[in-house]
DNA sequence: CTTACTAAACAAC
DNA sequence: GTTGTTTAGTAAG
């Protein structure tokens, strides 16, 4: 029964047979000769199961929507997809793909998309051939160790924490991830020499002084209840989640910096720590933006707001969210029948607009804020996710099709979307598809314009800014109504919008709260994950998004971890704004104002709102 | 140069 | 001992 997963392994697969463990590499040259051998069937020892390889690759399981996204990522699973390989000899002892492969196909074929080290472990056994023997024992020791080693070194793979009992994290693909052929690896060691020597040192001192933190008190996972079915599956934890977590309670010193929790975070990669410097340390929201922190000298940049404040925490808030449990595979995909907006298209959104290296790190970055994050709302069900994550990829999409800054998109936009559907199914409640959805696509757009802002988030914030400014100053209230629907919101929302800006923040929990709430909106509710990646919907999107937001973030907001960076912002805020104030709405721009296309969407859904329009405007300059 | 496999050191649990 | 992360060496394309 488990092996409910045809492997689409090739169908070569039988083990070659090697002479012991075998694990070492293959001398590739085989590969010729092997092929060229004629296929050497040669290794007639293994039983090949046969029958699998009829199937296809990959479609198994999963209908479809839900490939698309993933399928990029999937089709690393597939195989063929990501590594182009020539496909006819094998380059490993057990075909031709190669460990990174493998796992995405483990993780496809669960159920839950996700599975736990060990129960990737099983799966090799089970379906590769290869490795039916090495199951245990020593011999298993080499390719346990790729595996772990694939696991943590390619972007394309998430890890979630798992609440359930002490065990490991799920591991899950992301979904645009490994996307295209490029690499999803994530820069290992672009540090300079000099560094990297410190960093090792370091690392070995490095001693975790952590507040044993351990009480992770959330449940929330697993979604599923199922828990995978697969082997080992039966972590699940029945509870739903709730989390309970962010206590938040700050003891550590660093300044007012939300995150700080120590605890949040705490358990989670504190070896990273000095690898701060290098990919995790920036996620900082701030500096992010940037991405590129490489060459960046956070300080500059950064400087107002600090940095300091924002230590590698995010990174690890992540981790804490465990809850996100996805489902997109199935479910989220799912539910094409309305997709019609969004279109099929695989989106290259992140590969092509960043620049291979930004993306990745970012990525995961990104993720595992995500993941901390749904832990923390206390809230009814809010499973908030202050994330993060906010570029992804939506800022992608608004760049291009905007594209309005020269930014580019450097933030991380790193494709959060699956996040947002895992945080969607992931909350508890039974997700009403529609509201996933529609979740989905507000966020796109709100994000476009926050995630754009990489720059200086001018956009998102110069709306915030701008809800902000006619708020206080109260400007007509009509006004105001119209531009959101209700004038309080708006107002958080443009505080979010601060927030988000960041590059780091992410709007995801926005979403999430949304998520219930309100969506009437007509066309939202076509909308799919898909759209996010999809350029097509957004323009229906926008508008949508716009008014959408705002509700959103009533219900949530209010104590995301978030906010407290918001205040941070706020100030800097305060300045833009007046700065805005005065130039840009003396001189009359008033009208740029994004809120054109907010008040189209909040009064009424009539018209897809024609967002595009009006955005760029007061795009700052 | 990039990608991939392996080995191993470390750290945290 | 397991799980994760990271560094390093090596090999192939």
């Amino acid at each position: 029964m488990e092996e409910e997963n045809l492997p689409p392994i090739d169908p070569d697969f039988e083990p070659q047979s090697r002479p012991r463990s075998c694990t070492w590499p293959l001398p590739r040259p085989d590969i010729s000769a092997v092929k060229a051998g004629g296929g050497d069937g040669s290794e007639s020892a293994a039983g090949t199961p046969p029958t699998e390889e009829d199937k296809h690759e990959l479609q198994p399981i999963i209908s479809e929507p839900e490939k698309v996204a993933v399928s990029e990522g999937g089709a690393v699973a597939g195989v063929g997809g990501a590594t182009p390989r020539k496909g006819s000899s094998r380059r490993n002892a057990w075909g031709n793909q190669s460990y990174a492969d493998l796992i995405s196909q483990a993780i496809e074929n669960s159920p839950e998309k996700r599975l736990t080290l060990a129960q990737i472990y099983d799966w090799m056994v089970k379906t590769v051939p290869y490795f039916k023997d090495k199951g245990d024992s020593n011999s298993s020791a080499g390719w346990k160790n790729s595996i772990r080693h694939n696991l943590s070194l390619h972007n394309k793979f998430l890890r979630v924490h798992n609440e359930s009992t002490g065990k490991s994290s799920w591991w899950m693909l992301n979904p645009e991830g490994g996307k295209t052929g490029k690499a999803p690896r994530r820069r290992a060691a672009s540090m300079d020499n000099s560094s990297k020597l410190l960093k090792s040192r370091l690392r070995a001192k490095q001693t975790k002084k952590q507040a044993g933190a351990a009480g992770i008190g959330g449940s929330g996972g697993a979604l599923q209840g199922e828990g995978a079915s697969g082997p080992g599956s039966a972590d699940s934890p029945g509870p739903p989640g709730q989390f309970g977590k962010w206590g938040v309670n700050s003891n550590s010193p660093s300044s007012r910096g939300s995150l700080d929790d120590p605890d949040m975070w705490t358990s989670f990669r504190p070896r990273t720590s000095s690898n701060a410097s290098t990919l995790s340390g920036r996620l900082s929201p701030i500096a992010t933006g940037q991405e590129e922190e490489d060459d960046l000298p956070e300080d500059g940049l950064l400087g107002g707001y600090s940095t300091g404040n924002l230590p590698p925490t995010l990174m690890e808030e992540l981790d804490l969210i465990d809850g996100l449990t996805l489902m997109t595979g199935s479910q989220g995909g799912a539910s094409p029948s309305t997709a019609p907006p969004a279109p099929p298209q695989p989106l290259p959104s992140a590969s092509t607009l960043l620049p291979r290296g930004s993306s990745f790190p970012s990525f995961r970055q990104l993720q595992q804020s995500q993941a901390t994050q749904g832990s923390t709302p206390p809230g009814p069900q809010s499973s908030v996710q202050p994330s993060a994550r906010s570029s992804t990829s939506p800022s992608s999409f608004g760049n291009s099709l905007f594209s309005p800054l020269p930014g580019p998109g450097h933030s991380g936009f790193s494709t959060h979307v699956p996040s947002s559907l895992e945080v969607l199914l992931t909350s508890d409640s039974p997700p009403p598809s529609d509201v996933m959805m529609t979740q989905m696509d507000p966020l796109m757009p709100s994000q476009e314009g926050g995630g754009l802002l990489g720059l200086g988030g001018s956009m998102s914030s110069n709306q915030a800014k701008a809800g902000q400014m006619l708020l206080r100053k109260g400007i007509d209230t009509s006004t105001v109504g119209q531009m959101s629907l209700r004038p309080q919101p708006q107002l958080q929302h443009s505080q979010m919008g601060f927030g988000m800006m960041h590059p780091a923040m992410s709007q995801e929990p926005p979403q999430l709260s949304t998520v219930k709430t309100q969506h009437q909106v007509p066309g939202a509710g076509l909308l799919q994950h898909g759209t996010v990646l999809s350029p097509g919907g957004n323009g229906g999107l926008q508008g949508l998004g716009q008014f959408a937001t705002p509700p959103f973030f009533m219900p949530s907001q209010d104590r995301l971890p978030t906010d407290l960076d918001i205040d941070m912002f706020t100030e800097n805020l305060d300045c833009d704004v007046e700065y805005i104030i005065n130039n840009d709405f003396m001189d009359g721009d008033l009208d740029d104002f994004n809120f054109d296309p907010i008040i189209q969407g909040g009064q009424g859904y009539t018209g897809p709102a024609t967002t595009q329009s009006s955005s760029h405007n007061w795009v700052p300059s």
